[in-house]
RNA sequence: CGGGGCGUGGCGCAGCCUGGUAGCGCGCUUGUUUUGGGUACAAGAGGCCCCCGGUUCGAAUCCGGGCGCCCCGACCA
């Protein structure tokens, strides 16, 4: 991509209504822009990223045996009724009228969803089990929105829904999420810690909340630095191997506040104990059968007797990852994207525009990238392009100055660690495709 | 939902108290300059001062009512 024909309107100075740094970063990095209180729009580069992110998570999704699929984001107030949530879940959910005067509402989950479209598909035990994801946008009117994509109103979430028919075929399901989502997370790059959570508006009795480690996060965590190497989690998806990681992941200590035990905590070696704070972006639960039985969705067991079959669900935020993303991993300049899910592996900064030997090099790395490359062509000086490249947190920028350009080599800088070397054209691609 | 704050060119702000028809920095345009960390100078463009009503000869400024946005708390993926 070429930025002189892109919108990237990148900002120098901070919006006032930006406190935090990933909502300040996402702004002035051209992310996106908040189109109403809680709601953005999605630019270029912040799409890519979401893109990414969620090119991910599908494809773990899809390896640990969900189906994908897509529910709407308008549903009806009557499919509510019938679990008894329309009058529970209060003012958080946006309830609309239509012409007719029918109540309809911007789903904020979709359980009653999904089990009224497994109700009518599925009518044997044989049919099941059955796990089914869709990656949507949702809504839920929060009170006071902030943090940017961190805590907005709109957000896009990938859900996921198991159905099994008992307990033990459910706990199955649990692990293969659970698994799959600690390998989600390592694949984006980020430290995700499990954590012992408490079910909420959902219902059930297991469940965990997904943590990053940030800073700034809204929750203060405790955990065992076990969970920082991610040895556990290139285990298969077989019976084996789901017991081995699920006994390796829960039989460590993981807590947020609210959940501290102080005499487990105890028990962990101190050298491994590892305090600090959280932002969550993803939390599974077990629920049994609260809404196969509320909502009679029952299949004929091989025994001839109706079973209601044992239900979880499991969500993932995708947008409000690329902030939690930005919050774990930024310093003063700005974003330092991990490699997976950067918007581009490396920007080629042009120190000299107009130069032809500076230019002929530029279109040589910009055409070996390709998708991968964000070419600053632009008319601007040296200075301006570092400060944006830095920014925009590219893990690589490869810088072509005339200086280097003589002797046919570039500069090659690494965001993360900010060192340089000078390389030939041909290394800088190989380390930038390669690394 | 309780408490507080703010709406003035694209962004950050001043002006409002003490009414007289709008200003600064950044950005943008043009020219010169500079050329490896947001260059300097010059000349420009750009504003129903959130909306509606009231007071007044005159309202960004005073008064009333809306709307929007933000912060603290309670709540939440």
């Amino acid at each position: 991509m070429r930025l002189s024909e892109s919108l990237v309107p990148t900002l120098k100075e901070i919006p006032a209504e930006a406190q935090i740094a990933s909502h300040r970063l996402m702004l002035r990095a051209g992310l996106v822009r908040q189109m109403a209180s809680g709601i953005y729009a999605w630019l270029p580069v912040g799409l890519r990223v979401l893109k990414k992110i969620e090119a991910i998570v599908r494809e773990e999704q899809d390896a640990c045996g969900a189906q994908e699929i897509l529910m709407p984001t308008i549903q009806s107030a009557d499919l509510w009724r019938e679990s008894g949530r329309y009058e529970a879940y209060g003012k958080e959910m946006l309830r609309i009228t239509d012409r007719h005067e029918r109540e309809l509402l911007y789903g904020p989950t979709n359980e009653e969803m999904i089990t009224a479209i497994m109700r009518d598909a599925v009518k044997s035990y044989r049919e099941l089990p059955q796990m089914l994801y869709h990656i949507q946008w949702k809504f839920r009117d929060e009170v006071r929105p902030r943090f940017g994509v961190l805590r907005g109103r709109e957000f896009l979430m990938k859900d996921a829904y198991s159905f099994d028919l008992d307990f033990s075929a459910a706990l199955i399901s649990y692990k293969k999420m659970l698994l799959a989502y600690m390998r989600t997370f390592q694949r984006i790059g980020i430290v995700a810690i499990p954590m012992r959570a408490d079910t909420g508006q959902i219902g059930g009795d297991l469940s965990h909340e997904f943590h990053v480690l940030a800073p700034t996060g809204e929750s203060g965590v405790f955990y065992d630095a076990a969970f920082e190497s991610g040895d556990a989690f290139s285990v298969p998806y077989t019976a084996a191997g789901l017991d081995e990681f699920y006994t390796a992941c829960t039989t460590k200590y993981a807590a947020t506040d609210e959940k501290h035990d102080v005499e487990a905590w105890a028990a962990v070696p101190e050298a491994r104990r590892r305090e600090g704070r959280g932002i969550e972006v993803g939390q599974i639960f077990y629920f049994g059968k609260k809404y196969s039985e509320s909502m009679g969705f029952g299949v004929i067991g091989a025994d001839g007797a109706k079973v209601f079959p044992e239900m979880g669900s499991y969500g993932i935020g995708v947008s409000r990852l690329v902030g939690a993303i930005i919050e774990a991993r930024h310093d003063e300049a700005g974003i330092i994207w991990p490699d997976a899910i950067a918007p581009f592996k490396a920007a080629i900064l042009n120190l000299r525009q107009g130069d032809e030997k500076t230019g002929a090099i530029c279109e040589r790395l910009h055409e070996a990238l390709g998708a991968d490359g964000l070419y600053d062509d632009r008319d601007e000086r040296a200075g301006a392009k570092f400060a944006e490249a830095d920014l925009l947190g590219h893990p690589w920028q490869v810088i072509v100055g005339p200086r280097g350009a003589a002797n046919g080599v570039v500069e090659l800088k690494r965001r993360a660690t900010g060192e340089r070397s000078e390389v030939s054209v041909e290394e800088a691609l190989g380390r930038v495709l390669g690394g």
